[in-house]
DNA sequence: ATCGCTATTCAGCGATACTATGTACCGGTA
DNA sequence: TACCGGTACATAGTATCGCTGAATAGCGAT
């Protein structure tokens, strides 16, 4: 995918990964590939693990863990309340970030 | 500013101020300057000289340096080919990330 | 019993931005 | 003269985040 989108993703993985999770419940394996399947071709599955621990230290999702069919059980994440007031917060701050950049782009008001 | 925004602008940082150099060649105080003015209140001035060293070292920007009438001469940056291409990629992968952001916020297609 | 798919975990690395300074040049004022 | 504030650049150390690469483990099918 390259190194540009990796850069890209730091800050911002967190807040897609909370969005999904605002849609409903969900394991780290299943983000994962529902991730590779939406064009995000190679994110580590290390990193989507990695990212689930950190929110939930942070308290922004609940574990469930569900035995699977075929496999060690599942992990199943689900948005808590602040988990949704953090992915409030993230969707203020990527509104900042895209309207700036779309502004800049579109030649406007630079120095 | 807040962690959340110094997070989302690793690899984003670096396109914005190749764009602000496609408009015109600049120095790094006044890039600061002007970041801050477009509500990128608390952007430390190490980070833009690191950035500008960096993106100098990978052949993005020519520098000339332009006696000053108050204070030390300035790096007056100005963006090259190669620069205007690798500003080319990061737009690509720019609109790719916000396109997906903008389909995962209205509840589109969530796994 | 071995392979392949599912599912999670972890140590070490690289890139980027921030913190907190330090250096240096200039004009104005006491 | 001596000092201060604004201009301008530089850098060492820190933290965060995502990637690499490998290990662990359960289950069904060949």
């Amino acid at each position: 995918m390259g190194k540009q989108v990796t850069e890209m993703l730091k800050g911002v993985l967190e807040g897609i990964v909370l969005a999904i999770l605002s849609g409903r419940a969900a394991y780290g394996y299943e983000i994962t590939a529902w991730l590779r399947e939406q064009g995000f071709s190679d994110i580590a599955e290390g990193t989507v693990y990695a990212l689930l621990v950190r929110v939930e230290q942070r308290g922004f999702v609940d574990v469930e863990k569900v035995p699977s069919e075929k496999g060690p059980p599942r992990k199943v994440y689900s948005l808590t309340a602040l988990g949704q007031q953090q992915l409030d917060e993230f969707w203020k701050t990527w509104s900042f970030l895209a309207h700036r950049l779309e502004q800049l782009r579109e030649g406007g008001n630079r120095p």
